[in-house]
DNA sequence: GACTATGCGACAGCTATACA
DNA sequence: TGTATAGCTGTCGCATAGTC
């Protein structure tokens, strides 16, 4: 072993999560299993993030376990480290999402400033700055219209720019957020947009048009995200 | 080989929440 | 109010490995 490996008493100590629960976790599929079974089990380290990425989502973000191990499917190494930094960094209740985007942009920076290397992430920006300002323009009339300063993109990578176009259509989409959803839903009606072949956005209830193109924006954004590239 | 510490899987039970 | 579900949590029997 590398020496980088844990046993179970250290994981638990390292992420305050129970050793009792961090084997129900492994039971689940959640963390990876021990080398070799029985005494002198020794974990990867790489289970302390996943633990803490486990403790964040499911805190921070309400999501159950078996949502959460459906994530760890599709995210990346760096992806699991940002929500494992985010239980490290947010110690009191979660914030609201612009509270969460601001973390993941300063941590952002601070990152690729320390280490400017070429991003993991190509996808191009499907959406002109131009269509969301007019998305945006549509739904003034029906909640605050609130918006960032987008960094100027001569001085951006790709996924910069991808990031600040989701938080632009994020924080378009906020004032739908502004009454909290009950924890499970009662309507019976939901539009559903389709991201990739196993992933979509579900949202509660009827979408007039300019709430309907904000959304397949977000989802254009998504798809490229994860796919690496743009659609047709 | 005996003892001890550590870890595993399985099962039951507890608590909180949501739903009919 | 009863039931179902999710997420632990406690306990038990057993296996493995280090020490004497």
């Amino acid at each position: 072993m590398d020496g980088q490996d844990l046993t179970l008493e250290e994981l638990s100590e390292r992420t305050g999560v129970e050793a009792r629960t961090l084997r129900s976790w492994v039971s689940e599929g959640l963390l990876a299993p021990p080398f070799k079974p029985g005494r002198g089990a020794r974990y990867p380290a790489s289970n302390a993030d996943r633990a803490l990425a486990i403790r964040s989502l499911k805190d921070m973000h309400g999501l159950s376990l078996a949502e959460i191990g459906r994530r760890f499917l599709m995210a990346s190494d760096e992806q699991i480290r940002e929500w494992a930094a985010s239980t490290v960094q947010t110690s009191a209740r979660p914030g609201s999402a612009r509270e969460y985007l601001n973390k993941l942009r300063g941590r952002a920076a601070a990152a690729e400033a320390a280490r400017p290397e070429p991003t993991r992430f190509v996808a191009k920006s499907m959406v002109a700055p131009a269509d969301v300002d007019a998305a945006a323009d549509q739904l003034a009339p029906i909640y605050e219209r609130r918006r960032v300063t987008a960094a100027p993109a001569a001085s951006t990578t790709s996924s910069a720019t991808d990031r600040t176009r989701i938080e632009q259509l994020i924080l378009a989409l906020e004032g739908l957020l502004a009454t909290p959803a009950p924890r499970r839903a009662t309507s019976t009606t939901w539009t559903r947009i389709s991201v990739t072949a196993d992933l979509e956005l579900s949202v509660r209830g009827d979408l007039d048009p300019a709430q309907r193109l904000l959304f397949e924006q977000l989802a254009d954004q998504l798809r490229a995200l994860l796919t690496g590239r743009t659609a047709a």
